[in-house]
DNA sequence: ATGAAAGCGCTAACAA
DNA sequence: TTGTTAGCGCTTTCAT
């Protein structure tokens, strides 16, 4: 395809004056801008992006690192990083990890050969000090709260969240409250939980914690260990409206009533919870996303907490 | 941060045997790689992107157009996208476009800045004229079959699929059988849910056909409406297994039993519908996903058909 | 208001 | 095996 001399040629100009109707500067003539413009028409002329990026030292394009694309919670992050991408005219870029720390990496490498202006971190592997190093090269912001200075955050609260909804159920006289998380101890928000969890019924059982939790059937397995045990629980905090889907599928199929018989509460409203009519917590995912991708964008290394609010139905 | 000149001058050569160890080129002694490659790693140097962007004229990024993100059946394709793209060390960006014709033209227009290699298109709003213009500068390849041969398709059979769903219900007895479809008639593959329903039942009351579902509440209101008519339908067929999940939450809900009194079956094997019980169509988007990116890469304009399988499960 | 020219950081053809 | 050099397509001083 043409390029820019060609343009500045056919038009009868030099390639300055082409680049300054590309990019509406002042002093160009109307004459001038316009037999340019005549000849980017006919030419069917698109200036090169890689050619501008070089030049500018920026993409104009930012990364989302996340270990699945196919998971709810990530899914909202992301849906509502691309609300903001699109109105700010920034391209997004999914980096999926699976959780490998190799690959993690790797992707933070993109900041330091300048394929990205920065990064959003959903969830990592890696630990804080392997990341901070790559704050030198772009904007690093992250989905979760963390001191470093050096880092931005867009992030809910988990723990006052956690604490509310076990001090709810609580006050509602349950006494053994099970929960559910994703991941194992290696994970954050499962140590939130817990700690929440302590905070407020003092101990915790082993077996009332069950993890590797993310779809509908994992509920249900889930809900089938928990109600075989004898005291059995009578109110269940799962990490996530499927997950509370399954429980609420297998309490029924055992004669369970909820939330006689057990209480269910799940977490970020999603359109199963809406459908069977389950309480949950929305940490309103989708805001922390836009939030993350405010600060990168301005540059911010802000702590911001996103506001999390409890949906009251009719499972607790 | 440092360049391949200042590269070259540490370590005592010219740019070109840099840009050959970069490159893994043969031809370059031990000792000037070795020398190369320590001053490479003491100064943490890394090629700039965009510079071998711009002259190998390409950017080993693809991008996918797809309407939204939060959406079932979107991510399992953009999750097969992202399997290769691992694979193959390709970046992925993703371009919503909520259906606006005019944004999906803009992203078309990264193939001709060369900000992009190549574009999958999972759902769109212009007609193929408007967008095979742009196969010019780069591969398109599209989930969904057509004739034009500029466009290599990965797609699902989607009629044959329809048209075996009914002809199983008509098998099992039904004569009044609903549908429901996600958008009206603008959309190809209503029309052939339509199409393959008239193959299949003669002819379509239009109230049993309900478009606009997409989550389980909309089921669950589409079964409101189905299951007040008189005589109500006695099988639907979902587009989706969150919707189908609605029906099944509503017929319950009014005692209806599930097959004997309203049989359900779903599309795309999705958690819900694992954990419901319900029978499905599986139409294996996941690898539509996976055959589009190789097409893609492979620069191949072919038409490959992604078999779909019903997985039988209690629900109809 | 306009143009000449010097890069941005890299690759590759060509010469040695 | 190595270096010189000419670009890739653009922006941006600096003159005029």
């Amino acid at each position: 395809m043409a390029n820019i001399n060609e343009i500045a040629k056919q038009a009868g100009v030099s390639v300055s004056t082409v680049s300054r109707v590309l990019n509406n500067h002042p002093y160009v003539s109307e004459d001038k801008r316009a037999a340019v413009q005549k000849v980017i028409d006919e030419l069917d002329y698109t200036p090169n992006r890689a050619a501008i990026d070089l030049i500018r030292r920026e993409t104009r394009t930012i990364g989302v690192i996340m270990p699945y694309n196919n998971n709810q919670a990530f899914d909202q992050l992301l849906h509502g990083i691309l609300n903001m991408s699109i109105e700010q005219d920034y391209s997004v870029t999914v980096l999926p990890t699976k959780y490998n720390k190799d690959k993690e990496i790797s992707y933070l490498n993109m900041l330091k050969n300048k394929q990205l202006d920065g990064i959003i971190i959903t969830s990592r592997s890696n630990d804080w000090e392997s990341i901070i190093p790559f704050t030198k090269y772009g904007m690093i912001v992250a989905c979760e709260y963390t001191d470093h200075p050096e880092i931005g955050c867009s992030y809910l609260d988990r723990y006052s969240s956690y604490l509310d909804v076990f001090q709810l159920l609580k006050e509602k006289g349950h006494t053994t409250v099970a929960f559910t998380t994703a991941r194992g101890l290696e994970s954050k928000s499962t140590q939130q939980t817990i700690a929440a969890y302590k905070n407020v019924f003092g101990e915790l059982r082993p077996e009332l914690h069950i993890s590797d939790c993310y779809s509908m059937e994992d509920g249900s397995n889930a809900a089938k260990k928990l109600l075989s045990m004898n005291p059995r629980p009578t109110a269940v905090y799962a990490n996530g409206d499927e997950v509370a889907g399954g429980f609420y599928q297998y309490a029924l199929s055992i004669q369970l009533k909820v939330p006689d018989d057990l209480a269910i509460i799940g977490q970020e409203n999603q359109p199963i919870g809406i459908g069977l009519g389950l309480s949950t917590v929305d940490h309103q995912l989708v805001k922390v996303g836009e939030q993350a991708f405010n600060l990168i964008i301005s540059k911010s290394r802000e702590k911001q907490k996103i506001p999390y609010r409890i949906i009251h139905r009719l499972s607790i």
